[in-house]
Formats: structure tokens, C-alpha cells, sequence
DNA sequence: CGAATTACAATCTACGATTTTTGTAATCTT
DNA sequence: AAGATTACAAAAATCGTAGATTGTAATTCG
């Protein structure tokens, strides 16, 4: 492995140094100038790595949900009831929200301006998201401990459930009425998971 | 019952026309002189009924907040399964608020300003809302219904579950993603009402 | 005297001129 | 030739100001 120079231009060191420019300055007093003049370089040569700056500001974004991501993973991958591994999960993510709305609120407002304006992205983590969910579900009925008869109408369930819990926006109106999400979370997944724990079914119709 | 009189200057007379205003202009471009050329006041007169051209519009987002409310409670009063009157109740709900952004884009748009900035009056609203889906569920438990042990945890639960299919923004994103939130809403419907059929207890630590 | 009007100050918005910023292309360097 | 730079056109943000709008107070009307 080579010694990576400091003086490499990579994507991650521009993804670095526009990061610390954003959480200092917010997303629109930031521009290319100062991005390339904190690498040393001119704003020019970073578009050899990123077509555009909101390029850079969607891979910002992008790395974040990834993070969430790898977050989520762990506890899909772990072992333990189910319900206890979805809870903890979205307390996590929960946590990890929260951190990012107090101590990096510009990243932040990225992220919701990015809601907003790239349903796309939005899209696109849900559905991972949803099938992580699906998994730890799909494991749950394999093993006993749940009854349902459609992972994937379950999985929906549960995504929609606790949006209200993950979605920035929500989650910046909950944080700021000072509810507490927490143990509304907790309500939450004890309700889903003794319904899932009694048996759905949700092809038969009632 | 006095006549009326076309002329009379009113509280309800003065809403209509700042309601027809804004559905035709949008708020912006709604201002306090054409609310009282279209009564055949001057602007100034407006203010014995309204302090500000902000409690006009407050006053159009709270009665459409009634709106909803008397449409809920129409379900609450009701008699039938309660896990059919909470759907249709939410159906309801949810086709209102789909005819309002279709339709009436511009008074949409005004609620969802008001979303944001006056979390006060939406926190009002959703304790109301909250305290009729309590009664719904008070009414399944004395019936033999369902068992929780909690009725106001349960309703905590509901109406966070339900939030991503009445919050306008929210709500507005799955319309112009075209999701099939009708039955979304009956599955988590269904889901809800089969933890609350088995029996939830939010008292007894886990 | 209650209710509306006109007159007016304070505030807000729309718009055009100016400057910044973005993105590209031609050029330079090693 | 790869990778950076400078130079530049297009797009976007900023700023000052003219004009509109809001809210109030003094005045008029019945």
C-alpha cells in the first residue's frame, strides 16, 4: 500500500475538506474556490474527480445514509430476538440523527434540503433500508419467533411506522417540542412486534 | 335568526373571502387590500376583526383543522368493529387531505407553511387528534376488543404509525411518487389492530 | 359613539445592476 | 500524456432601491 501523499487529490479528500467547509459555513457559503484552496489546489481541478458541486454535496449526503447503513447492518447481521435487534436499531439510528441535528445542524440542513429536492436518493435509501428490515423480519419468522405471511408488506409496515422516528425533518420538530422519543419508540416496536409475534396475515382479506 | 345582511362585515365573512383569494392567488399575493375591495372595505376596516393578515391565515389553517376533526369524529362516534372504524377513519382522513393538494394546491401550500412555523397550533391539533383516536381504543377495550393497558401509549402509537399518511408534506411526497398509500394505510391498519386484538402490555417491562 | 375611511410611517418585496461563483476550454508543466 | 492552471462565458447570488403592503392613528360619517 502506498504511503497516500497528503497532497493526493482523491474524492475523499475533497469529500473531507468540503465537509469541514460545510459544518463551518453551511452549504451555500461554501464554494468551490475555498474547497480547492483548502486541498492547495484550484476550484478547476476539482472537477476532475466531481462533475459538478452538487455532485460533491449529494456524495456528502450519500456517505452519511451510508453510514446509517453500515449502522443498520449490525444489528441485522447480530443475533438476539428479533424485537430487541429492531429496537436497537432505530434507537441507533435514532442517536445518530440526533448527534448530527445538534453538533453539525449545516449538515443537517443539508441532508433535509436534499430531502426535499432528491426524492430519488430518498428512494433509493428507503428501499435498502426497507430490506434490511425485511431481512431481520424474514429471520424472525424463520426461527419462530414471528408470524407473518408477507415479509415485504411487513417490512412496509415497519418503515412507515417509524418514519416519523428517522425522518430529519420529523425528527427536528420531535427533538425541538422535546418529546420523548425514545420510549415513544420503544411503544412503537412493542406493538409492532406482539402483532408480528400473534401472527399478520395479510393476504387474507378480514 | 337575523337575515344577515350581504354587507355585514364578519369574522366568517371576511375568511371566505381571503379563502377564495388564496385558492385562486396564493398567499403571497393575497393581500389585505383585495380581501376588502373583494368585501367592499377598505384594508384598514379588516383589522376591527383581525389583528393581522397572519390571523387571517392562521384562521383558514385552523378551520380546516376542524374540518378534519369533525370528519374523525364522525368514525369515533360511530358503533362497528373499532379496527374498521380507525381505517375509515383514516381513509377519510387521508382523501381529504389528497383532495386539498390536488385540488386546492394553493391552501395547501399555506398549511404547510403554517407546518413549520407555528408547531404550537399543529401540536394542539395533533392532541386533539390524539385524544379521539384514545376514545376509539378506550371504547375496543371496554367492549372486549382489544387489551392494552395503556390507552393513551396506544393512541401515542397509533398516531405516530399514521403521522407519514397525514402530515401534507409527507403525504404529498407518496402522491407525486404515486405509492399505493391506500393500502399501505390498511396494512399497518391491520397490523396495529392485531397487537391491540392479542393483547399489548407497555406497563410490564419486557 | 361605533364603524369605517383616508393618510401615513414602517416594513417587506420585486427588480435590475453588480459581483461572485460555477463549469469549461485552451494552455502550461513535468 | 496525465494532471494541473489560468482565462473566460454562463449562471447564480447579492445588494441597493423603487414600489407595494402592512399596520396605525387621526379624521370623517351616520
Amino acid at each position: 500500500m502506498p504511503p497516500s501523499p497528503s497532497n493526493a487529490l482523491t474524492t475523499s479528500s475533497i469529500l473531507e475538506a468540503a465537509k469541514a467547509l460545510v459544518r463551518r459555513f453551511g452549504e451555500t457559503k461554501t464554494n468551490m474556490v475555498d474547497i480547492g484552496r483548502a486541498l492547495g489546489v484550484s476550484h478547476a481541478a476539482l472537477y476532475r474527480l466531481y462533475r459538478s458541486k452538487g455532485a460533491i454535496m449529494d456524495a456528502i449526503v450519500e456517505e452519511a445514509m451510508r453510514d446509517e447503513e453500515a449502522l443498520a447492518v449490525a444489528h441485522v447481521e447480530g443475533d438476539g430476538p428479533a424485537a430487541e435487534r429492531l429496537l436497537a436499531m432505530l434507537l441507533d439510528l435514532h442517536r445518530r440523527k440526533r448527534e448530527r441535528f445538534i453538533g453539525d445542524r449545516e449538515i443537517h440542513d443539508l441532508y433535509r434540503r436534499i430531502l426535499v429536492e432528491r426524492p430519488d436518493m430518498i428512494a433509493a435509501y428507503a428501499e435498502r433500508m426497507t430490506a434490511l428490515i425485511a431481512r431481520l423480519i424474514a429471520q424472525a419468522v424463520e426461527r419462530g419467533e414471528w408470524k407473518v405471511d408477507d415479509v415485504d408488506i411487513a417490512s412496509g409496515v415497519v418503515r412507515d411506522a417509524v418514519t416519523v422516528f428517522i425522518h430529519p425533518a420529523l425528527v427536528a420538530q420531535l427533538i425541538m417540542a422535546d418529546a420523548p422519543i425514545e420510549t415513544m419508540l420503544r411503544d412503537t416496536v412493542a406493538t409492532l412486534s406482539r402483532a408480528f409475534q400473534a401472527g399478520v396475515d395479510y393476504r387474507s382479506p378480514a
